[in-house]
RNA sequence: AGAGUUGGCGAGGUGGUUGCAGAUUUGUCCUAGAGGCAGAUUUGAGGAAAGUCCGGACUCCCGAAAGACCAUACUUGCUGGAUAAUUCCCAGUGCGAGCGAUCGCGAGGAUAGUGCCACAGAAAAAUACCGCCUUUUCAAUGAGCAAUAAACAGCAACAACUGAUAAUUGAUUAGGUAAGGGUGCAAAGGUGCGGUAAGAGCGCACCAGCAGUAUCGAGAGGUGCUGGCUCGGUAAACCCCAGUAGGGAGCAAGGUCGAAGGGAUUAGGGUUGGUCUUUUUCCCAUCCCGACCAAGGAGAACCGCAUGAGGUGUUUGGUAACAAGCAUCCUAGAUAGAUAACUACCCUCGGAUUAUAAAUCACGAUAAUCUGAGAACAGAAUCCGGCUUACGUUUCAACUCUCUUG
RNA sequence: GGGUCAUUAGCUCAACUGGAUAGAGCAACGCCCUUCUAAGGCGUAGGUUUCAGGUUCGAGUCCUGAAUGGCCUG
């Protein structure tokens, strides 16, 4: 279940100011970044926000788990993608114990986190 | 029925909803682009995609192409075949393991040369410690009449002659020997008989090895005969022989995205680890001709990038690997990296209950209902051929051994 | 993705050309010294040489395969 190319983070350069100067956020088996687009240059609208996923080998050795808990996160970004407010860039970083979570687990904890950042409308 | 060997198929199927990526296509927007947005159709991981252990294709660099010799590299190393190529594969030979089906093998040369074989042992490749035998000299021993023979005995007596050119032991000189001893992973072909001073392939028989020869085979080799007897192990030590190979880097190769080059000449220069030969005319060189300011922008952008030593079926040739012909199919292409969540039916397997035939009971069979599971190893990253490793359940074929019944 | 190197005691490293019982420093433990500690001295234990096969009389060393970890590369 993959997210839209304009909801994806691309560029290093994003990766490296989001873990340098965003809020972080934290849960048993993620920990969330976040940082909030510098708007007022000129426009109009504020971009999409962006998500990227990080999720390193100490995980798992297999490239099948892995790939497999980052589908699931990115289901679960993408059922919320209503709710969440634009002109965030957002980095999601799984943690060793995740390995024995279910979908329904990052469900509920994305949630929790999103939340607890304000990033979600109407909580 | 049990135990086992080898090889194969398969890796649940068909849909739906929400989503992602590619291709094709429709509409629409403007900044008019291989653009954005929305929709439709369709396609979307593996047998190992993995490890990166080999072999290639492809690309660039060392100007290019071809060749000779040398060097270098290669664990390439029984024979023949097959392939684009290989260390893979197929068929065979030899050796080894197993009752067998079958499996394994780095399987050239130690008689080209050099090295190594610790400790032990006399000696680790051609030596001699103990031992055995012959011999020189000396000494001792005791039997003996007598061993430095001026003696003694035999004969009636004396001389002559004869008896003693002996034996054993120790030391010593000169040799012979490799049977035996002990050491060791390994000791100079093995066992037996003869033979000898003692011994020894010194001779003979059998066995093993080597050489020669005959014959069978395409060959590795097989079989037979003859011969003299003989030569340790190690080449996954250096090496020798044979064979193969231009070297190096790797798709993160390499190329494109405005901007200059073209033509002629061959007298000269430039060549991959070295030397050299031939061809070319690639670059330099020389000469001639020609061009001149103009917008966008360099991004993990685009190409490379998927029609290929391709797949499937079939026919022919071949024992086979494989080859050839014909027909047919097009089947992932991401780049912070595309497959997930939920669900319907079918199928397969497991469990429970009930029923049926049968019945003493049990096991088992069939049907229906309910319920559970569909998993293991694992995710394309330029592409192919192999190898290796990982892998739950089910299943098919061929063959072997043992037991039981007939 | 591609390339390349390494693995020996708890840690850092030795062990030559294959030769025996695999060493050294630090750390650990015990004793001495000191009023006590540190330093110092003496001693002790600790090894499937990453794993599995092979060659060899003999393997940490040579060969093959596997596992793990590091480094380089736009």
């Amino acid at each position: 279940m993959g997210l839209p190319k304009s909801h994806r983070l691309r560029d290093r350069g994003d990766y490296r100011a989001v873990y340098a100067q965003g809020i972080r956020r934290y849960s048993p088996h993620l920990t969330l970044f976040a940082l909030a687009y510098r708007e007022t240059k000129s426009t109009d609208s504020t971009p999409a926000s962006s998500f990227g996923i990080s999720i390193s080998k100490k995980v798992s050795k297999k490239a099948v788990v892995r790939n497999r808990i980052k589908r699931q996160i990115k289901g679960v970004i993408r059922s919320h993608l209503q709710e969440i407010k634009a002109g965030w860039q957002i980095v999601i970083v799984v943690r060793p114990k995740a390995i024995e979570c279910k979908y329904e687990h990052f469900l509920r904890e994305l949630e929790e986190l999103l939340k607890q950042a304000k990033i979600i409308n109407g909580y």
